[in-house]
DNA sequence: AGCTTTTCGGCAATCGTTTTCCTGATTGCT
DNA sequence: AGCAATCAGGAAAACGATTGCCGAAAAGCT
């Protein structure tokens, strides 16, 4: 079988359709002046030997590579995959591809990585990661321009598109008091991590502003349903009743859930609930069906590709973006109006 | 500020070095016979000029691109992650990159990056996916090797690395003989699932091989938690007794466990639970932590990559290989020999 | 028929790097 | 001193594709 054979050249192509290399780039590429005769002879000819152009010996040419390289800070992973698929998008539609380098925090690793795409000529880069927090810029003065995605640049005059915590944290509180509560308490990850904090202030903020208490100080802990269990031992143990639970991630959400479950309160009769992520897997599996601040990370990682693509074009657009988060309602918070028929046995 | 100043050329530092290209290149390269005081100097004008060679020309010249293209069938996710990681590792250490393409699901799509990824002269590709299912070939006669990871080719003449469900399946029933259980339920996805099935059959047959019967015959229905419970439901609800159940997901596996809690049995001491793909987001949050059978994506991966890397070099390895999943125990099957002194709250 | 104007395609330079030759200059040897 | 052998580095030809320029043929005009 013909396997693993030399890919053709056009001058194999033009060789076949018998006219020159120049001829042939040309009639394949619609430029110059040619027969329509000869550029169809061409045409045949590059379909019948296969022929794709070689990219590389291309933007020797033009200068451009049409690639953009995506270096993620840490692991690849649950956040930064929708940014991948978003970015993907924006850029498939003009005709662009992804390396992916994965920096699993080690910054000798990921400077390799940068000199790498640099090596390849990548037309932009773009950084992730699995946390919002800033990091140190990945270069200065780099040949090529830089978006931060998810995670943003500690330079304020880099470009930077992240999603907008505050607001999102302020959607959550502003639905739960929408529903009539009034006791509502805060659950969400260690305080060392910036996406807790700046959830949590900002559920206070809008609490303050509505002249609510919050029914608790808001617990810091970890990301695990574990610590959302934990949570609720703590709370229930605490003399102040509450009517209404914020979560700071979807996993907490779905612990603090089982433990008010297990101990006999009803959801959302008793307690709402609300998560943060909108993750599908625990948004499923939870009982019921959690309300959740979706981040749109597809939406910002769209957001980013486009960017970087203006600054390729010349026209930066530096500074700090904030993307939209938006509230899904789901039974947790809300009492389904039509009561189920045929209840599923255990469902 | 000197951003998006042109990359510095091979010409450049020569210039500055005082020498020709041609001697830069050598000096570069540690080729040729050069004064050492020579190479250092143009090393030093490298450096100073920030110089990193073009990969593009270099390649046009080697023929290499040292680059693999990427091609996941549906979407890249949990199962597709790993794989990656595990191929960048191979590759990477030796100093490859990768070209991420996302399928979606969408041959036409799918068709549109093989030819991409072979105008940019990849020197392979791996294909991979998120069901274990065989394939149709991604194209015949393709000018460079291709590996299928995960997923499998149905040419076996394809090289295709998948996991070893088979042996993943026996390794749970065997665990749970081991542990003196002999009413073994399964629980798994649908059954249009290859995955399903043939977890199912190596189970049923492990059993038959230690002549032991099922408790009831394999229940399909979804990979989801919600699954799980209703299952249960339906265990329950039959006549015959069980001591254990094997599940063909985590989050199937999950939902069983949250289940039978819910109608008073205790795991493992009344029914020992056992899931597949030891996925840590299901694990950790069960109660109690999951054992599991671990498919070992990124060794799955490192392996991919390793062959093609064979096949690049001229030593294909055509087949379809099975990787070896392992068993990972933990409280699901086994009450803790020390018990926790002091239990917390509710975890 | 003889002239100009198009039309069609070939030639060659270019992109950045590597590598093969090849030429001077130095050294070693008798 | 004269010759060969070695060394250091330059010149130029690749690699594959694009494109500006230019020449030959064909067509249009009087």
């Amino acid at each position: 079988m013909g396997k693993l054979a030399r890919p053709a050249t056009i001058a194999d192509v033009a060789a076949l359709a018998g006219v020159s290399v120049g001829t042939a780039s040309k009639a394949l590429n619609g430029r110059g002046s040619l027969r329509e005769e000869t550029r169809t002879r061409v045409r045949e000819a590059a379909r019948q030997l296969n022929f794709e152009a070689n990219a590389g010996a291309r933007s020797l040419h033009s200068g451009r590579t049409y690639t953009v390289g995506m270096i993620t800070t840490d692991t690849i992973g649950r956040f930064s995959i929708p940014v991948l698929m978003g970015a993907e998008d924006a850029l498939g539609a003009g005709e662009m591809s992804i390396f992916l380098c994965d920096g699993r925090g080690d910054p000798i690793r990921e400077q390799y990585y940068v000199r790498t795409l640099l090596s390849r000529r990548v037309d932009g880069i773009i950084v992730t990661g699995r946390r919002t927090e800033a990091r140190p810029p990945i270069g200065v003065s780099l040949p090529v321009p830089v978006v931060y995605a998810f995670i943003s640049s500690s330079d304020p005059d880099d470009c930077s598109v992240v999603p907008d915590e505050v607001g999102g944290a302020r959607k959550a509180i502003e639905h739960l008091l929408a529903i009539g509560r009034t006791r509502i308490a805060h659950v969400t990850g260690p305080e060392r991590h910036n996406s807790a904090r700046v959830r949590a202030s900002a559920a206070l903020e809008r609490l303050a502003e509505a002249g609510v208490e919050p029914a608790a100080p808001p617990l810091f802990g970890g990301w695990s349903e574990v610590w959302g269990r934990q949570a609720v031992g703590i709370l229930l143990a605490g003399q102040t009743p509450f009517d209404a639970v914020f979560c700071g991630s979807d996993q907490i959400a779905r612990g603090v859930g089982d433990a008010l479950r297990a101990a006999g309160r009803r959801v959302p009769e008793d307690v709402a609930l609300v998560g943060f992520d909108n993750w599908d897997v625990m948004i499923d599996g939870a009982q019921p069906p959690l309300t959740s601040i979706d981040l749109n990370l597809e939406g910002l990682g769209r957001s980013a590709a486009e960017k970087l693509l203006a600054a390729i074009n010349g026209s930066p657009e530096p500074g700090r973006h904030a993307h939209p988060c938006h509230l899904v309602v789901r039974e947790s918070t809300t009492v389904p109006l039509t009561p189920i028929t045929a209840p599923s046995p255990l469902g």
